[in-house]
DNA sequence: TCTTTCTTCTACAGAGCGTAGAACATTCGG
DNA sequence: CCGAATGTTCTACGCTCTGTAGAAGAAAGA
């Protein structure tokens, strides 16, 4: 999967924890007022970072409809989870490597994995 | 964590993939051999990589012996679970991510996952 | 149709990376 | 101790990616 930039990353958070498709006007806002009230980038910023998503394959959008909308290809949550394991393919003896991610994981993280995988089992 | 390019991350694959610390010319020829055998870099461009990637904490060398030589900082598994543990502190909902990456990981992950997490109870 | 709204095209500056010559430093053989 | 060989740092350049947005083109409403 292709890395982001830092506005990249921005828009993906904004539309990963907005429910409804939005437009590059109501995303520029939603940015202004994520990141510093007052400044702000233009629509137009907006709308090159949205089509090299696009591009990237991290968005889609409704060119039925304009303004366009636009959402993520991928939940926040499965954007995390396939770069876990991109990483994880990425190293040649994956099972050391979990064994690290397992011994340096919180006791929470701990739990979450055993309750998970005990409802892997039982399903 | 900084990213690797491509030749950075070449680089620490063969520091990775070797027990002794390494001088600019072995690697350079271990790398020659690595990727295409016959074309190879100069030995320049391997020493202006080895101090990019000491910036960025990668690794460190001995410069009480010349050549100096170069080992990585972290071992493969480590940086492999450091990545996965940064990808994960990105994302809000630690669980939801954890569930997916457990819900789309192979059988033998699942496996080793569990034995990690019984040999943590026991211990 | 004319104006407003929206999208795409074009452009540029700054950073990161691959690349390596030039210049500087160190060590070794004589 | 000096020149040659070897090793390291400095400087530099082109390419790609990213943030940034104006200019130009397309669509839709008045």
């Amino acid at each position: 999967m292709a890395s982001l930039g830092e506005l990249e990353r921005s828009v993906m958070e904004v539309l990963w924890t907005t429910d409804a498709d939005l437009s590059a006007n109501e995303l520029r806002d939603a940015l202004a007022l994520r990141d510093e009230p007052g400044r702000s980038v233009a629509t137009t910023t907006v709308l090159t970072v949205l089509s090299r998503l696009e591009r990237k394959g991290f968005v889609t959008r409704t060119r039925e409809v304009r303004p366009h909308r636009y959402r993520a290809l991928l939940s926040r949550e499965e954007h995390t989870a396939e770069l876990m394991h991109e990483v994880l393919d990425r190293t040649t003896d994956r099972d050391a490597a979990l064994a690290r991610f397992v011994g340096t994981a919180t006791a929470g993280e701990a739990a979450t994995l055993r309750r998970l995988l005990d409802e892997l089992a039982r399903s």
